[in-house]
DNA sequence: CATGAAACCTGCTAAAACACAGGCTTTAGT
DNA sequence: ACTAAAGCCTGTGTTTTAGCAGGTTTCATG
């Protein structure tokens, strides 16, 4: 299915750390720290999922070595793109961030023949997830639509001219790996 | 030594990824990518290092499987620590931001008995680090002085009252770790 | 198909953050 | 000790972002 992993601030302020499809690993940021961490995960489509204790993945990994490194790697890239995450939300602007959310569901969920993503969000979770407010999101997506960049129905949102969309965010950032 | 580890964007603006000290693990984050990773570090104080070539981490790795289980933890930890950091420069004010690096560098490098930071930053590095500009920085502190949480003397910063400065930001952020 | 709730949109205002300019202070080198 | 140079500081204007209030559309439900 569609998951959305996501961690609360004060004031109901929720910051959305990724999105997750099918096949996709989650919950294992808590693993190997004692203490407590607090994350949540939402379904946003029904979801199955496959779950282990940690002992059972403790122990799968103490024979399985080659999981052993999988899962490093997998960290390692997990990483990679949270320090690219950390440098966009300190450099980018409101809109660049917004565009950049738009891409990455792109990249993720794709979208059908006739140009909507394959998921469906509210505003809100945009603005979680891009690190600024529901009304921002929905400004910079009317400005889009003037530019003939996004297309809107209803919730539905999709992007008309990717190659275009990224122009605008290239030219002043030429970071745009993950 | 003192190393910081850096990215830098167009137009000169950088982000310090992290610092380090003596023992620590640096020049990790491009492994596993096939793709070319950019980023820098820099020394502060003069610093020995150790190095490694990729093939021969690669053998090491697979012939010491505690080793990669180790690694994978520290991946994992460096992740937590990101994501922290993302939701962060997400919900903060710049003020709670450059607070938090203070604590930051506080906890990680501490200060002599006359309360001074055991570590030189210009207050540009500091801007880096925190996500904003060196004047914002600059304000900040004169005002933290004026508060007698913070002192100055020349370049040296240093943390008067710990306590009370992490209260300023754990009010409304109930998220301190990393 | 009516209706209420939820989501979406827009204008306005206030606050936060940035950027520039110019002055001051410290520091390093001669 | 003198002198650049580098770094630090502050005032002011501008831009960006956020927050609120009130409207409209959309959508699910009876």
């Amino acid at each position: 299915g569609q998951v959305k992993v996501v961690k609360t601030g004060i004031y109901g302020r929720e910051q959305i750390v990724r999105f997750a499809h099918d096949g996709e690993i989650i919950g294992h940021r808590g693993f190997g720290t004692t203490k407590h961490y607090p994350i949540g995960a939402l379904a946003i489509k029904e979801t199955h999922l496959c779950n282990f204790t940690n002992d059972v993945l403790q122990k799968m990994l103490k024979e399985v070595h080659e999981l052993t490194f999988d899962m490093m790697l997998f960290y390692s890239e997990e990483l990679n793109r949270s320090e690219t995450k950390v440098r966009k939300f300190a450099q980018m602007t409101v809109r660049e961030k917004v565009i950049d959310s738009f891409l990455y569901i792109y990249r993720k969920f794709g979208q059908c023949e006739d140009d909507f993503f394959n998921i469906q969000l509210p505003r809100k979770d945009f603005a979680d997830f891009a690190g600024t407010t529901e009304e921002q999101v929905i400004r910079i997506i009317s400005s889009l639509k003037k530019e003939k960049l996004l297309q809107t129905s209803g919730k539905k949102i999709g992007i008309t001219d990717v190659p275009l969309l990224k122009k605008e965010i290239s030219e002043h950032n030429y970071f745009l790996d993950s």
